[in-house]
DNA sequence: CACAACTCTATTGTGCACAATGTAATTGCG
DNA sequence: CGCAATTACATTGTGCACAATAGAGTTGTG
């Protein structure tokens, strides 16, 4: 008889909504953004280093707190410092860094995208507790993903079933 | 005196909250996926492909159920088919339109990664009722911000914060 | 100092996401 | 039918994500 498969319904994996919803967030994000010329991952670099206290940081320091590397974060210093928010220079105590710093116009941006996030939350009638709920829960789901990243490979089912070619 | 900004709090952000997870579960499914070729992207479409009655839909059909537009589709489904796992033919009868059909080669895919989301989730300790409710909740986000997205564009913050330039 | 190991950034290549535009086929209206 | 509007796919261009690699700078050891 011809089995079924439960558990490829597009509508119960988790994996799509959580795609799908990140796609909708960085989407939602643009037209608040459109004005400054930045795009949401810009947004991000720029939550970091404006909570520095120098407002300067390497470029691995960036990397680490948002769990991007460099291949992703050089070109996008490199469109922000374009734009005037940051600029990068070598530190003169350690050459192989780059500083990225917030320029004043980057320090400006703080102020004019200020009300953005309650804007973005506000009109979708979210309650707070639900909200931080689930914050909660993905932050938990992303580190038991981490966490798994470098253990799995061994149980790779693709490479088992081998009726194939 | 200067103002906080306890609103641009990386850690308290729905938004890095869910972009960093659904990195981190696309790179989840990569080693799953590897033995086959595809990716995680190309996957999504095959679960819509293997749903099908037919197993052969228009592409402008699975866009509406992933979300995604041609520009993404196209390039993506041409991957898949150099693959061998999908083929693509004009339609007979409306002739705009390419029909995407899976091969057996693709059929094969599905028992070959049968396992592949029991394996990814099975080794997190996720109760299935906080994984029923996390996908209830990140749908609910979607359809909201989706709902907003053409609607919102009129209050755009960062046009408005006159002060600067 | 010499030199291997390591760290950090940059580069290259592949693929996804999406806006904007182009083009061919179809549909609808007179 | 003739032709404008619509539909569906493809193409182009920009930017993000990430693996792999390269290369410059630094550190540790003798």
């Amino acid at each position: 008889m011809a089995p079924t498969y439960p558990q490829f319904e597009l509508d119960r994996q988790l994996c799509f909504a959580l795609h799908r919803a990140s796609r909708a967030v960085v989407r939602a994000y643009g037209p608040l953004l459109d004005g400054t010329g930045i795009t949401y991952p810009q947004y991000l670099v720029l939550l970091v280093l404006w909570d520095d206290p120098d407002r300067s940081l390497p470029v691995v320091d960036i990397g680490r707190r948002l769990h991007l590397d460099t291949g992703t974060l050089t070109p996008l210093l490199k469109r922000l410092e374009a734009l005037g928010y940051v600029s990068r220079a070598r530190d003169a105590v350690d050459e192989r860094r780059v500083l990225v710093s917030v320029t004043p116009e980057g320090l400006d941006l703080r102020d004019r995208l200020a009300q953005v996030p309650a804007t973005l939350y506000g009109g979708l009638g979210l309650e707070p507790e639900a909200a931080i709920s689930l914050h909660r829960d993905l932050v938990q789901l992303t580190e038991r993903l981490e966490a798994a990243e470098g253990g799995a490979r061994r149980t790779d089912p693709a490479r088992q079933g081998g009726s194939g070619s």
